[in-house]
DNA sequence: GCCTCGCGATGACGAATGTCATGCGCGGCA
DNA sequence: TGCCGCGCATGACATTCGTCATCGCGAGGC
């Protein structure tokens, strides 16, 4: 019976969420929550530990948005040190550009938080099995959304006026002349269709591409 | 023991956290998840038809993000009804605005949701029995935070700016003139201490001002 | 070696934006 | 009744912003 008992590992920074969750899939016959953290570095720091002692691979769930290390950086760790470990992210905003990252990285199930319980759960035991599983809703808005078409430097321009910086203050940041800001915002802009900075760092988070 | 039961109506769009958390609370021995649904429409028209099929009344938890109705909407309307119903709001974002908007509607309950499972349990409790709870980080930060200096003109002008309108465009939305839509801009910038309206918007939103 | 291309920068120009002084009408209110 | 205060509006002004043409430079590609 032991060893056909999944371990999951969860992470997630609001408690109510997270032991809610874990109370939930403590439920399942063949799912058992070994432990649940408030954060990336926590679970990291677990993960380590499991594999020094010998355990059996657990299933990561991950919160995509947490303080610190959010979800997509903490899977990209977490695959570094294990490269096929079943990583799973749930996430309560369907950016297209966080699946693609999150994809990219190793991560092999990716679900909102609208999905039903069982649906985790079941994605739970397929990314165990080695599976994948990304939303169907979420994987044909990534598709249709297509790839990014900023340029490194405009990516970092948008990122700094997103908070409603003065170009002034973006070129700062960004080390660059502020005449070098304007072309690389104007060029965003262009790419993006909108008519100011900051319509286009909201599109572009909101594509996940920032 | 079935009139110690305390029923519970659990409003949140997110499945997954939704089904958590009625899963949770159902295993409490004194709490009855008796319904959740994910909107607030929905947990208006049940709590109506329970009020008129006369079934004791019960402690609503709402989740202060929805889309639609969202949790103040929701208790707000709830409240008008039923004067001194039980409603207890949960949320990822404590903005001060928020926490008072909720009290000043009668919410007796409110809650962030790195709070603890069984913080959640005793409060529902507490709102049963007539009580109140708000959690005292964000009664200290909506204390100190103080009142909006906004007048209500200067707010309104700010919810149209906050997703990167231009000024023509958030006259036409607010139906005011453009050199009239410059001035409310101008003062609520000058109130909220910054250099333009996208962070104006931005900072009267994460005070919860707009 | 030469050519191209992308990155970073400059300068000029018109449009949008933020500031300020000012005006007008209207509902309280002393 | 007269006098604020407030909502709404104008016009003028200096800045900031977005666009565009142009340039230097270094890293490949042939």
């Amino acid at each position: 019976m032991g060893d056909v008992m999944i371990p999951v590992l969860l992470a997630d920074d609001e408690t109510l969420i997270r032991t809610a969750l874990a109370t939930m899939l403590d439920l399942e016959p063949d799912l058992d929550v070994v432990a649940h953290v408030d954060s990336g570095e926590e679970l990291l720091a677990l993960w380590q530990q499991r594999v020094r002692s010998g355990e059996p691979v657990a299933v990561a769930v991950l919160d995509l948005q947490m303080t610190g290390l959010d979800g997509i950086d903490t899977a990209v760790r977490l695959l570094e040190q294990t490269p096929n470990a079943g990583v799973l992210i749930v996430t309560s905003h369907g950016r297209p550009g966080y699946l693609k990252r999150a994809l990219s990285a190793g991560v092999r199930g990716f679900l909102p938080k609208t999905s039903s319980a069982s649906t985790l759960a079941s994605v739970i035991r397929t990314v165990h099995d080695g599976g994948r599983y990304v939303d169907p809703a979420l994987a044909a808005e990534a598709i249709s959304t297509g790839d990014s078409p900023l340029t490194a430097r405009e990516a970092d321009v948008l990122e700094f006026a997103i908070d409603g910086a003065s170009i002034e203050e973006i070129a700062r940041r960004a080390h660059l002349a502020v005449g070098t800001t304007r072309n690389y915002l104007s060029s965003a802009m262009t790419k993006l269709a909108v008519a100011n900075r900051y319509e286009a760092a909201l599109k572009a988070r909101e594509l996940g591409w920032i």
